[in-house]
DNA sequence: TATAAACCCTGTACCAACTACAGGGTCAAA
DNA sequence: TTTGACCCTGTAGTTGGTACAGGGTTTATA
């Protein structure tokens, strides 16, 4: 990906990486993004190391990881040699992920099987709203 | 599930149906729970309606259901005949969490990716590093 | 040239679904 | 009697943003 533009505005910055313009004061209040210069009338003047920066946020929050995991990615980034400990991050991460791929996917069983029973259901009373009151 | 006692206080009800006490008070203040009866000292006390109503707040967020659906399904409860909306809103709930089920599993492939690369890795530069940088 | 639209700035409030105080009062047991 | 475990209220913090309000600037168009 090639940059024409050498200098953004916030707006410009929010298009090109495909990040809302109000998400990108948040990670700069946030510390995930450097603050930039200032033009004479205070607009903020973002350069192509921002464009690339911001990205990485992106794809990584894509990616399911939080601020604060993006934070440490972001330092290790800056280390060499920092593959192994930026390997597992991930891994954890990817743990985290699994465990909630594991209970939405119980939720999803549970909730077949209730739909299932209203499904057959004849009496008058929802064998749904019945079994969430009086289970355990 | 049979209860013995007739009345609870906060805490009490925060046992027996184990949501935090904090959490009752949150559930009152956004109409989830019913307002209780207070005794002499200003001290909620809860009855086993407060505690049926609990559990299947409880379990209906267990199922992850938000508190809005969880007022929809507490309203429907009342009405008779209700079981087929009560099957429709659980429907699309449960599309909801299938898609949040492949939201994570996108992330979850991408992921493993990226660490495999990484697992293959004799240059000192981190190949997950850099592809979140420079991706798309 | 006037003026309107489209930007930019700041700070603050809002969302969900809680949790965690602070600063008090009450109650039960040792 | 005094200590600890409760209870009360209101409010602030959490996460990852989004949406104003109330201002200033810049650009496009009539």
């Amino acid at each position: 990906m090639k940059f024409s533009k050498l200098t953004y505005s916030r707006g410009q910055l929010a298009k090109h990486t495909n990040v809302n313009a109000e998400t990108i004061r948040y990670y700069e209040k946030n510390q995930l993004l450097d603050e930039p210069k200032r033009s004479n009338n205070g607009y903020r003047v973002y350069s192509n190391t921002h464009i690339e920066r911001l990205t990485f946020i992106r794809r990584s929050r894509e990616l399911g990881f939080s601020i604060n995991e993006i934070k440490g990615l972001l330092s290790l980034q800056k280390e060499t040699n920092s593959c192994e400990q930026v390997q597992q991050a991930s891994k954890n991460h990817l743990q985290d992920i699994q465990s909630k791929i594991m209970d939405l996917k119980k939720m999803e069983t549970s909730l077949k099987n209730l739909i299932n029973e209203c499904e057959s259901n004849t009496s008058p009373a929802c064998p749904m709203i019945e079994t969430l009151f009086t289970q355990q």
